[in-house]
DNA sequence: GTTCCTGCAAAATTTTTGCATCAGT
DNA sequence: ACTGATGCAAAAATTTTGCAGGAAC
């Protein structure tokens, strides 16, 4: 089953009916693998034909934000990004250049192993976390004065 | 020297002149030990007394940003928030409660050791990074379903 | 005295809400 | 048919910009 379907079966589960719209954003976001804003999935998605509203874009991602099917990343631009969040626990952090912009998913089991740590020794249950890391990439670096 | 001070100081010398608003908003973020938002930041301002805009708020906090001199921080709700990025590289992270919104710093070696060699073995030059814990506290996630 | 900062107000952006209508069950 | 989802438009919230006036140098 792909992320796209067991996302519309939750969806449907705990929110009774499901319209066209909701289904566009679902499958759309179900293709990426890494995040995109409420406005790249709302091209997106009017690009491959879907006359979907900007305020169903942004519902749909609110039910799945609450029922934990997408994950919110903010890079640090004041813009939200969602990505799918696959429930085996396979899930990545990013790395934003500053220079040219780009956006790098990684991922570091000690990492994750370190913020487990963290996390059980505040008493927390952790139910999403993000990491973001801003700086220069190997091409920007060396342009940098 | 406090952060205040140093801050004002790498203000002036690469900005020139410094004049008020800037420099209440600088002295009231160098008592702050968590995040605060550009408007909690206005607030407080006003509340002892500065007639400080909201706008010269955010240009302060601009200025401070392209230096380095304070961090940015997406807690996920929307707010950017801000606080004193301390030289000696002395800086920690923040765990949300998702139940009572409470915000706890904290800080693990481990955690920057494990975003270092990430980091490294990408070719980076990390300038600042961020690590957002959202889940239940201790106290919270006993009221829980 | 010059130049840049400042405060207010208006604009731009991002996200949320209201409402009539349409579609899924 | 009933009920909630949807699209559009308007509102709300956050951040940025323009401008006249004032403060720092």
């Amino acid at each position: 089953m792909t992320w796209a379907e067991s996302a519309l079966t939750r969806l449907r589960d705990a929110r009774g009916r499901s319209g066209g719209a909701r289904r566009l954003v679902v499958e759309l976001l179900g293709e990426q693998d890494c995040c995109l804003s409420a406005h790249e999935i709302h091209d997106a998605v009017r690009a491959r034909g879907g006359q979907v509203g900007i305020a169903s874009v942004y519902r749909a991602l609110d039910g799945m934000d609450e029922l934990g099917l997408v994950q919110r990343i903010d890079l640090g631009d004041g813009v939200a990004r969602f990505e799918p969040a696959h429930a085996d626990g396979d899930h990545h952090h990013h790395l934003v250049c500053d220079g040219c912009g780009k956006v790098e998913p990684f991922e570091d089991p000690t990492l994750e192993t370190a913020i487990e740590r963290v996390a059980d020794g505040r008493g927390y249950v952790v139910a999403a976390h993000d990491v973001v890391l801003r700086g220069a990439c190997e091409d920007c670096r060396d342009e940098r004065a």
